[in-house]
RNA sequence: GGGUCCGUGGUCUAGGGGUUAUGACAUCGCUCUUACAAAGCGAAGAUCGCAGGUUCGAUUCCUGCCGGACCCA
């Protein structure tokens, strides 16, 4: 026995910080970078690449460093982990972050000199979000970090769909499309978001070519001009009389028929207002269903601006607001508007601008998806997801579909399609697999190839046909960044780039995200597998829930509840405490405070307190209250142990274990299969309870106590057993906390428990005979300890004095010696 | 309107058809005992949201309702 060879007396904040930045030497990219040549079992993990924009959300990060956990505890099982980091940078999200800088909108730049003030723009964001990804703590492979913005991962994209279009997966054609007239793109239906506000709901007569007239409800008059036919229910006899008749618009219109007709629908429900409905081209999602099962031809109502065309006769010219006062204003003194009153109704508005959106009829590039739900259906199911239940999302999601992707934008900072037109509009110009090019501003590279645009037929090499395809127009349009982002399993997989690697490797392990993209990277991501090859995207998807605030809401900037994960992550830095006012439920102002959390006990904390796929509240003082408190236990028993030898040998037990060595060998041999069965499940929940129930229940309290007086005699046996369990715990634990068990396990063995990368079980010889009749002697052990310690209480004795008249019960026999010097039993 | 999840001591949480319902935090009491007082030990604290049903028996399964969160239409 000698001093305690860990001279803090507990884990702090600035010892993490140290052993972190302690670790990202020369030693790093050896631990933690992939080797696809390696003859383990390779283990791919499909990084959600974050997209750099203010701050790292706090649920994100917490759910992220789950993520490290699974890389972590597949290392320690022995695969070949490849943990990439990969920033998401195209989008709308960062030209929205410039025109605000600059306070100029997009269109008014020269393109080129706007992508570079892009890609200047979004490097701060990106470096913070390397800082936070290592901060806590995340084992990825940062040397080969990919950016979707560079060349290399949008010539992936851009190979993709060269080679979908040839196969005739990807198609142009006129469509209604879900458009944003403020940002002026189409997007796609994942895109669009819901909010309610008031709205006025006008009743408009109508009249019949007989004369009738019929009160039609509807919150958009503006688009009367647009109506295409109007609709009863089949069942609704108020009405049956009218079908078939044809009925005037109320309002001038200009260029088409002035009438339309009544029929029925099933969509139609009786009891919202009148039970009749105006169809238009296009005002909402059902409207396109009925046109289209009608087949009615569509008047074009709105512009590319968002402005009304000359159909609307005196409304043309005016944006969608402006157009529906001037409708309500022509139907008042018309004296056709019976009444208006304002109504909750729900918009589809942008998922980015927040735009009301329209939708219009507009020439876009789609990937077909609806001919493929079927298959797609089959082939996710030969997927695991964690949890199984989280599957729904996605069953949900895919049997909504009813149109195919429209994936062509009218942005720019985005992956560019890559496509040239012929003079005559007859043929198209793609390039080479694996090349990028911005078709706006370059032409094509040589080995391009020129093909039919309608049949996709190969006709020739560029070279041979350029001279004949006239004057070349270069695609202006980008792709939806969701084109990019659902090819992050293919890059990290080596598809394109290494061929033997991708043979080996696909199905890629295991698909990390939240719940709350399942209809957008899950599904686009499994969709692009299943058009290329046939076959499911993933062997396991796992799906976790969000990051809430401490009462279970969403943070959000308008709601003034967020938490920012960096101040979580240095809490306690250089022993300043850290607090955070957010805005309670009752809209008051709750100051919450912490001591001290950072990494490791963030980690500890998410890892245990909340299952996969349920949704977490993120409270600063309760990760510090729970769990805090849990590294200080584990840290000292690790400081305990420093105090005595460790055995030459810890493989070889020894042949004389005390019987008490052996029931705890036997208790912690049962914790480390559970602890190996959760991580081969991916299952941090049970693997992280089952180490901090042992690491600070049982083992101290118990078996620690009971052979203290062994360790100080200097009892070889006893130290086997203590320096045993205490190295493969931190082991167990180690990808749960990595700072703090590399510090402990390797300042008392020499070897880090980071670098473990087979799962510790015990060598035969401990206790293989009977672990079940040794774990049976647990509660015995438990109850009589606390019974001598409650003996001790109510006799006002202190824990150390003797007492006596106490027998040890006959199935403890065994460890009399033992439990007798515990407790001083005279 | 549909889907998913949740409602268990003051707070958070585990569990799951059957003897005294898990654990943590907070509370209270005692203890500075050669790892740990930013700790240990002990105590008190819950008719498991409500109402029905299935069952010999339900907190657990089913139905309905109420409440919360998220997603979708």
């Amino acid at each position: 026995m000698s001093a305690p060879r860990i001279p803090e007396k507990r884990w702090n904040i600035d010892l993490e910080k140290r052993i972190q930045e302690s670790l990202f030497d020369e030693s790093y990219s050896k631990r933690y970078s992939f080797d696809p040549k390696s003859e383990r079992e390779i283990f791919i993990i499909d990084t959600p690449p974050p997209y750099p924009s203010g701050t790292w959300h706090i649920g994100a990060v917490a759910q992220y460093s789950m993520i490290d956990v699974i890389a972590r505890s597949q290392r320690l099982l022995g695969k070949e982990v490849c943990f990439p980091w990969g920033v998401d940078r195209n989008g709308i999200n960062i030209e929205f972050t410039v025109e605000k800088k600059y306070g100029r909108k997009m269109r008014t730049y020269e393109r080129g000199e706007f992508l570079d003030l892009c890609a200047e723009t979004i490097e701060p964001y990106t470096q913070a979000m390397r800082d936070t990804a290592k901060r806590v703590g995340l084992s990825c492979d940062y040397d080969n970090e990919y950016l979707t913005d560079a060349p290399d991962y949008r010539a992936v994209t851009q190979s993709i769909f060269v080679d979908l279009f040839k196969r005739g997966d990807i198609i142009e054609d006129l469509r209604p499309n879900i458009y944003d007239p403020v940002e002026g793109t189409t997007i796609a239906e994942a895109e669009v978001q819901r909010i309610t506000r008031k709205t006025l709901l006008c009743d408009v007569r109508w009249t019949t070519e007989d004369g009738e007239d019929v009160v039609i409800s509807t919150t958009r008059p503006e688009m009367i001009c647009a109506c295409g036919v109007v609709v009863v229910h089949p069942d609704d006899d108020r009405y049956s009389h009218l079908i078939g008749k044809r009925i005037h618009l109320p309002i001038l219109v200009a260029d088409r028929d002035p009438t339309v007709e009544i029929r029925t629908h099933p969509s139609v429900k009786m009891d919202f207002g009148s039970g009749v409905l105006m169809i238009c081209s296009f005002g909402d999602q059902n409207d396109v269903v009925v046109f289209r099962e009608f087949a009615l031809r569509p008047f074009v109502a709105v512009d590319l601006e968002g402005r009304m065309t000359s159909v609307g006769g005196p409304l043309a010219g005016m944006p969608a607001e402006e157009a529906r006062a001037a409708a309500i204003d022509i139907l008042r003194d018309s004296e056709r508007l019976v009444a208006a009153e304002e109504h909750m109704q729900e918009v589809p508005v942008s998922e980015r601008g927040r735009n009301p959106v329209e939708i219009i009829l507009l020439k876009e590039w789609y990937v077909r998806q609806t001919h493929i739900l079927d298959r797609l259906t089959k082939l996710s199911d030969q997927s695991v997801f964690i949890p199984e239940r989280n599957r729904q999302f996605l069953h949900d999601w895919m049997e909504g579909i009813s149109i195919d992707w429209p994936i062509s934008r009218r942005r720019w900072y985005h992956t560019e399609v890559p496509i040239w037109y012929s003079e005559d509009g007859s043929r198209v110009v793609v390039p080479p697999s694996g090349s990028y090019v911005q078709p706006w501003r370059e032409s094509p590279p040589p080995d391009s190839e020129v093909l039919d645009r309608d049949t996709r037929k190969i006709l020739g090499s560029f070279v041979d046909l350029s001279s004949s395809l006239g004057e070349l127009e270069g695609e202006e349009r980008v792709f939806d960044t969701w084109m990019d982002s659902s090819n992050s399993n293919l890059y990290v997989s080596g598809y394109i780039s290494d061929p033997e690697l991708f043979e080996r490797a696909f199905p890629t392990s295991i698909r990390p995200q939240g719940k709350d993209i399942v209809r957008t990277w899950l599904y686009y991501t499994l969709l692009k597998s299943a058009l290329l090859f046939d076959k499911p995207a993933f062997q396991n998807i796992w799906i976790d829930g969000l990051g809430m605030d401490p009462w279970g809401r969403k943070m959000s900037k308008s709601l003034g509840n967020g938490i920012d994960a960096d101040s979580v992550l240095e809490c306690g830095a250089g022993g300043r405490p850290g607090s955070w006012s957010i805005k309670g439920p009752d809209g008051k102002q709750v100051q919450l405070r912490a001591g001290k959390i950072g990494s490791e006990c963030f980690r500890l904390w998410k890892a245990c307190d909340a299952q996969v796929g349920d949704d977490f509240h993120i409270n600063p003082e309760e990760i510090e209250a729970k769990y805090f408190g849990v590294l200080t236990k584990i840290f000292n028993v690790a400081r305990f142990a420093s105090q005595f030898d460790v055995p030459a040998d810890l493989e070889q037990p020894p042949r004389d274990l005390a019987p008490e060595d052996r029931w705890i060998l036997a208790e912690f041999d049962h914790v480390m299969a559970r602890v190996e069965d959760a991580w081969s499940r991916i299952d941090i929940y049970t693997a992280a309870q089952a180490i901090k129930g042992f690491g600070t229940g049982i083992f101290p309290s118990h078996w620690l106590e009971m052979t203290k007086s062994r360790l100080y005699d200097d009892d070889a046996v006893a130290a086997w057993t203590l320096h045993r369990v205490v190295r493969d715990l931190l082991s167990a634990l180690t990808p749960i906390c990595p700072f703090f068990t590399h510090y402990l396990s390797d300042t008392l063995y020499s070897q880090s428990s980071v670098d473990v990368r087979s799962f510790p079980r015990l060598p035969p010889g401990a206790v293989d005979d009977d672990i079940d009749v040794l774990r049976a002697l647990t509660p015995g052990i438990s109850e009589f300890n606390s019974m001598i310690w409650k003996l001790k209480k109510d006799s006002g004795l202190s824990l150390k004095s003797p007492i006596s008249g106490v027998e040890i019960p006959p199935e403890l026999s065994m460890m009399k010696q033992s439990l007798v010097r515990m407790h001083s039993i005279e």
